[in-house]
DNA sequence: AAAAAAC
């Protein structure tokens, strides 16, 4: 469908038009004319399925509309700082036409940033969008006013609620208006995300889009592998192929740091990025990474959602994520749009059964590779390996060893 | 199981 025919127009429209977009995604499809209804809405639905214009743009149209400037109109809310920094640029992407202001809140800079924040959230930016714990610390100085806001949009619901940002969240929406359009927008929907909508959203609309399906132009593999052969395997990939853009996961922060610099002595362009480092480095790899100065960026899952760029060519697991969901986010940051990208996991046995439940969430089996033969065997398969290591002794364990507290 | 997020 044209955005014009799901109820866009201009100006808004311009900006979609001068950002390329021709034809709406099917979330955008669902989701425009219902939140132009000024309903509530609950989506299901991935990043990279056009989800963050498909709440942007019919709420910077509402907004267009009343023509009601000097007051903060509208409030997102997501779990990363990046993802906040994102969805400002794609504001000033799709409103260029529009006149309307945004602002990224989101903790970790210096004096300066809190001081930007301060005087665009007094002026009234018309869209703010924030992670929770910065936007308390503004609200806790009393003089954001919220009274006026009409759409208040939860971004990546069930990350915020793993993150336990439940009580943030409850605080901040105590400042939002009763009459306030809601839209809760969350990639899987698990029983604690339908109390979530219960609680917040009223007479939801629901849309869902096939979820949980990674995108069919990543093309996924898997090695079974032991970690000691990991080294060897990363040597290979990198040194098979130029490569100009791929994120390497890890679930550790101080494993990014080492892979980062195992991989940088390959020769290859790396850096790591994680919540361990400056706000300003985190911000300036990011952006070497998105004009391709940097090849390789080495990771937590601190960019498996959302985080929208566009040309990488390969994702690798070093290790299996412990949420099979993390899989499906992590490997969604190649393939995006219509490219072709590939996803490679590196399994071992502590991994197997993590793994097993991955190939269950997305409905198939993903191919084993073979190592390489100067690599040597890696383990065999075995679906029911669990992720811990049985410890010695019988299975009650430590419980029956701890004292009673003294005292 | 770790990660993320406020000074």
């Amino acid at each position: 469908m044209k955005f014009k025919e799901v109820g866009i127009h201009p100006p808004v429209l311009d900006g979609v038009d001068a950002m390329g977009f021709e034809n709406t995604t099917p979330i955008q499809e669902k989701a425009i004319p219902i939140i132009l209804e000024k309903k509530d809405l609950i989506a299901c639905a991935q990043t990279g399925t056009g989800k963050t214009a498909a709440f942007l743009l019919p709420t910077m149209q509402q907004i267009h509309d009343q023509a009601d400037h000097g007051n903060i109109d509208a409030l997102v809310v997501v779990p990363t700082r990046e993802l906040a920094i994102q969805i400002d640029q794609q504001i000033q992407g799709l409103g260029y036409f529009v006149d309307i202001s945004s602002v990224a809140v989101y903790g970790g800079g210096d004096g300066v940033s809190w001081e930007v924040q301060k005087k665009a959230l007094l002026k009234g930016a018309n869209i703010v969008i924030a992670t929770p714990g910065r936007m308390i610390a503004h609200l806790n100085q009393e003089y954001v006013d919220l009274s006026k806001v009409k759409h208040f949009i939860l971004d990546e619901a069930d990350r915020m609620l793993d993150m336990g940002f439940y009580d943030d969240l409850k605080k901040i929406m105590k400042f939002i208006p009763k009459d306030c359009q809601r839209l809760m927008f969350s990639a899987t929907m698990p029983p604690k995300i339908r109390t979530l909508a219960k609680e917040i959203l009223n007479e939801p609309e629901e849309v869902s889009i096939a979820i949980s399906k990674p995108s069919e132009n990543i093309l996924q593999g898997a090695f079974m592998i032991h970690d000691g052969q990991k080294s060897a395997l990363i040597h290979h990939i990198f040194s098979a192929k130029k490569m100009d853009s791929v994120i390497v996961f890890l679930s550790r922060k101080s494993e990014v740091d080492k892979i980062a610099r195992e991989i940088s002595k390959l020769g290859v362009n790396a850096a790591p990025i994680h919540s361990g480092l400056e706000q300003s480095k985190r911000e300036s790899v990011l952006q070497d990474f998105i004009n391709k100065k940097i090849n390789v960026l080495v990771a937590t899952d601190v960019m498996s959602r959302g985080i929208d760029i566009k040309g990488i060519d390969m994702v690798i697991n070093y290790n299996v994520p412990g949420d099979a969901a993390d899989y499906v986010h992590r490997i969604g940051r190649t393939g995006r749009a219509d490219a072709n990208g590939v996803a490679f996991t590196f399994v071992n046995e502590e991994d197997m059964y993590n793994f097993s439940n991955i190939e269950t969430l997305i409905g198939k089996e993903i191919q084993k590779i073979r190592l390489p033969e100067h690599i040597g065997e890696g383990p065999v398969y075995n679906p029911k390996q669990r992720s811990f290591k049985p410890r010695g002794g019988s299975s009650g364990g430590s419980k029956g060893k701890r004292r009673p507290p003294k005292k």
